[in-house]
DNA sequence: ATGAAAGTTGAACCGGGTTTCAACTTTGTA
DNA sequence: TACAAAGTTGAAACCCGGTTCAACTTTCAT
């Protein structure tokens, strides 16, 4: 799956204690961002069970061991990296649904700005899907964490009279499924369709449904 | 995700000859259900690499030895049962869409199946999710063979003049995605919703998209 | 009944990947 | 400059689960 998202994150950053010992140097956050960055590769390539923490390590450019020294097993490394992408969805979403100027044009433009980024980043997909998984937590956070996100968009959207304003929660579960599985089809096996088209597919139905007539 | 369906299936059941060897025996089919459906529950509880052989032997009461007689490797029955639970969505839902009176109708009546079969069979999402890694062929297919039977009735009611007759399969792909999500939430994390009612989430959505009237 | 084919069993083999560790190098500070 | 803390290294210990296999039991057709 993976997902879209909107504004800023309650972040909660501090309950790192346990995930991995934090660099004290400028050496150390450089070997950590490259172990990082080399295991969205390596798990975007492979998943999560056939990835290797050597092959991470190679990737890296830095000796086996060194893994050690940010990351106490395969499963942190993996939970921060989904930490990290989760986040890294919400940046270029955030600015394009800001910048909209009514709910219906806010929602396609997320869309978009979306898919935009399913293109550039594919390995989302494999990375948070295999979080259910791996990490259970973060799935469901991310996923949750989106949804009330864009719940919160309709509601208020709803009560300026833009959009009937029943059921924000059960709309936007259903308007980011469109989201997510049009990402996987035009985004990540295909790209026949620009980012627009796709996004207008979400318009439409949002505007008038399947109704023949506007 | 994993996803609800449509009609018949191609099936195709001939492709099996390095997937398994096929008992001769009723005790033989016997066990070999029994490896599936054990299979089932352990790959559900554990996510593919957590999952292990002898859990599955242990579950199914048959020793070890005894999984090489049906299944070549882990890989193989993971596939084997990807095709088994994707062929068993299909079977509730099918008659469902049948039954209804129209294409907005039936759509509604599909995604009441899909929740409830969801319901009763958990583990359907991470067992067609992590298909994704191990089987990525099994994956397409389910999806894309899905969204296919989607865009045929969405485009077959469009010709009838029922709904607009634009884009069948962008259309399908959104609302697949809505069922998925939807049954993620609303059938494997919460039961606050009755099937009927998430249903008409869809249904509403189809009928007016966010249009404050009918 | 009886022999061949199908199915069962579980101990042991085996390989590969995670994790440990002690020696070594670099960085930062007093 | 010099010492301690931080970071690096990769060989090897360790673990664990997938897979094999040869002896054994059940089924089935004649």
């Amino acid at each position: 799956m993976a997902a879209q998202s909107g504004s800023a994150a309650p972040v909660a950053a501090e309950q790192e204690q346990d995930q991995a010992k934090a660099p004290r140097t400028d050496r150390g956050r450089k070997t950590r961002r490259a172990l990082l960055d080399a295991a969205r590769g390596e798990f975007g390539e492979h998943g999560f069970h056939a990835a290797s923490i050597s092959g991470i390590t190679r990737r890296a450019g830095v000796a086996l061991g060194s893994f050690y020294t940010y990351f106490p097993s395969k499963e942190a490394i993996f939970t921060a990296l989904v930490r990290d992408m989760s986040d890294q969805v919400r940046d270029p979403v955030a600015p394009a649904l800001r910048a909209a100027p009514g709910a219906l044009a806010a929602e396609r433009a997320g869309c978009a700005a979306f898919i935009e980024f399913v293109r550039t980043n594919k390995e989302i997909y494999r990375i948070i899907d295999e979080a259910e998984f791996v990490d259970a937590a973060s799935f469901r956070d991310h996923y949750a964490g989106t949804a009330d996100r864009i719940a919160q968009r309709l509601a208020a959207a709803g009560a300026r009279g833009e959009i009937r304003a029943d059921d924000a929660e059960g709309i936007a579960w259903a308007l980011m499924g469109m989201n997510v599985l049009l990402g996987l089809r035009f985004g990540v096996w295909g790209q026949e369709r620009g980012a627009g088209a796709v996004a207008d597919v979400v318009a439409r139905l949002l505007a008038q449904g399947l109704a023949r007539q506007g």
